[in-house]
DNA sequence: TATGAATGAGTTTTCATTCAT
DNA sequence: GATGAATGAAAACTCATTCAT
């Protein structure tokens, strides 16, 4: 279950690799135990997810979820007894997992358009790596059975309140003026998960790839700028 | 096929008649003529509308949609060829209209704050009226039959483009800095929608409605000022 | 609705023509009016009796019913939304109607042991006439929606009353003794249905069937004779 | 193989626990071999019998019937090779043992209509005791291989017989009139059989059961008064 | 002997769509 | 133009049974 916490967040680009990878994290944890029933598990698990995400969870039919897992059809009822429990396992197996204290360490001493930039880029890396997850959600969401709302709501808390924290943390070190967290938290959230949207799921290639970084500090400085002007007009 | 323009991006709240109304506009223009043919299609659009945003396109059966609109099966497929085609037609029926002109005069001589804020509630109070549109195009973006792409983008463009507008007409009166608009565009688009999303489709009613201009004054007002630094450094 | 009445209870023997006829009675009936619908729909019925009663519910499936009956399978659940549901549409359209009153009249000029050899025989025609619809009660009693229920007690307690109003007539006539009826129409019931069940249902011809009449002439007399105590010991 | 023969016609009314134990017999008898082998083979036996008997052979699927056995399902596989086959088994190991002949002991002394009663009321408790084996029986013959209807017959072959050599016993004795015995036999078996059913199968509760000896003392006096005729009309 | 894992064949049911009127 | 009837294709899910250990 702790699949993935290496690979987010950490500083580069996402690469293929770690997509690929991120949908069989158990491989490289468990190499020395090649449990086969887990495996099976894992592989229909990820095949979903997949299938899910790129066909919609009506459209995604259980036969072609097993084929694509390699198992027959009732293998897969065998581990999930039903459709509706296979999505809910999808999307909690594949869930975020707290990374927000380990990326406010690794910023604690980057100058602040530096550390907000880096967040930024990281926050969006780990939604490109959680593609799949949160195109599911995105078209799920309203068809809304209850366990999907629990789990995004809970995903979305943790963000914010990981974004608040970081906020605060750099107004302690005085880089950062007085303003309602919050509402800060929302706003940078906004920004980023809409940067994510419209660049990898509606496939809106704005900007050249190469420049991301670019435009995420023009982001960033003009959040950073906004919320300092308490600060500056004193 | 233009109705619902005159309620969009008025001044003032939207009301529930106005989301309402919204989706069968046709009998208030057309009061005198009365085209039964017309009238049959409208309901139609209407109630797929309706059950597309609710249930999901594949969700959403054509038996049901034929139901919620008083006629026979059959008679949605005399219309519309195929579902898919209704789900085509929905979505270009009861697409967005060129509003930015009008609203970009609303605005001419209100403060640039002022201007910004009532421009992002309008904004939202749109997509609040589109929300059934929005709803759909969210959820079967993914699936995106190549239709489904081009109306969209078209109408992210075509917001992307006012956006800018907007801006420049700020800049010209002086009140707002020098950035980047395009970027700037994709920034206040984001965070406007991204409030939208929240609050209307996720149902995270985190701040009481009654806050919602406050909440979007404070984002202008980051906003603006992260903006004018260029202006404010020189 | 009105089918099988003619055939129901008449005198003579059941010929294999009749119990054919049975299941599609509506053919005699409306021939003048071959309304294609409701011919579907009798052919479903019909269908569904013949193989619910060969196989048991659960094994006659909606694909052999509908291509027993000429039909495609969908058009078995337009029809009857489901299979419990054609279950209780087959057991109630099939049900029996109340032929007793026109039995009274017909035994009414008839000695004692004569009139009952009759109404025996009657009943056990009628029966083999119903042998389908008996026959799923038996299996499937057990199981036991509450419409089967329902149904076998409505069509239990329509029987118990004739054999009493049978008898009393018998009783006015003087050519019964004085017993408790009902306690004689379990009985009489019992004679009758038992053998009905072992020579038609399992099968077991232990009597040559052209000596039925005997054999139920010997039950009889032995009902006859036993009730008549009381006025014999007079 | 023998259990249950005990509590099988002995004097008094049918008590729930013989019910009970009427599944489990061999725990009782084998007490002193607790041979591990049988009782998985037993607990699968009686867990069969009692889920045949409640959902019908077709409905109860093996799953269920090793869950409730505490076994797993191939388990069951490998004590009975087939579902078919554990049916057979079920039907033979619970099968009815020879109660006749003792029971002629039981009654040889008694005054006719007392013993013609005491017949009844023990051939009623036996059948309860049987409940489960005839209820899989009435509703599965239909279905019919082979191996039940000889079962079956068997089993009725072996009452009747009874039956007769009970008359018989009471005709030596000079207690009943000379009738056919055969025809008798059936007779009084279809009202027995038929108060079980009704009793007991269809819960129709009609009489209180502690009437139960007096309506079968009704049966019996029509019953014996009937067969007498000859004697007396001497 | 006992079992957890896996499966092919089949079940009821739903859906978009066509036909005939 | 509108419809009731009919349907082929496919969906989720179940079941008895086999395989490997």
């Amino acid at each position: 279950m702790l699949h993935c916490i290496h690979s987010v967040f950490l500083p580069g680009n996402v690469s293929k690799r770690l997509l690929i990878t991120c949908c069989e994290p158990a491989f490289e944890l468990n190499v020395g135990i090649p449990d086969p029933v887990q495996d099976t598990r894992e592989r229909i698990l990820s095949a979903a997810l997949k299938l899910f995400a790129e066909k919609g969870y009506v459209s995604a039919c259980t036969k072609d979820i097993a084929r694509s897992a390699g198992v027959a059809e009732v293998t897969l009822f065998r581990h999930f007894t039903s459709k509706d429990r296979l999505l809910e396992e999808v999307l909690s197996h594949f869930t975020f997992v707290s990374v927000m204290p380990q990326l406010l360490k690794e910023i604690a001493d980057l100058p602040c358009e530096e550390a907000l930039t880096i967040l930024a880029g990281r926050f969006i890396d780990y939604l490109i790596l959680r593609k799949d997850w949160v195109s599911i959600m995105q078209a799920e969401m309203q068809r809304a059975p209850d366990k999907l709302f629990t789990v995004y709501h809970a995903f979305l808390d943790e963000l914010f309140g990981g974004f608040v924290a970081c906020f605060r943390q750099l107004q302690r070190r005085g880089c950062m003026g007085d303003f309602d967290l919050e509402l800060g938290a929302r706003m940078f959230h906004g920004i980023c998960f809409n940067y994510f949207t419209q660049e990898e799921l509606l496939g809106r290639k704005n900007y050249k790839s190469a420049d991301r970084d670019l435009v995420l500090r023009g982001f960033v400085r003009i959040f950073l700028y906004g919320t300092s002007r308490n600060r500056r007009s004193e």
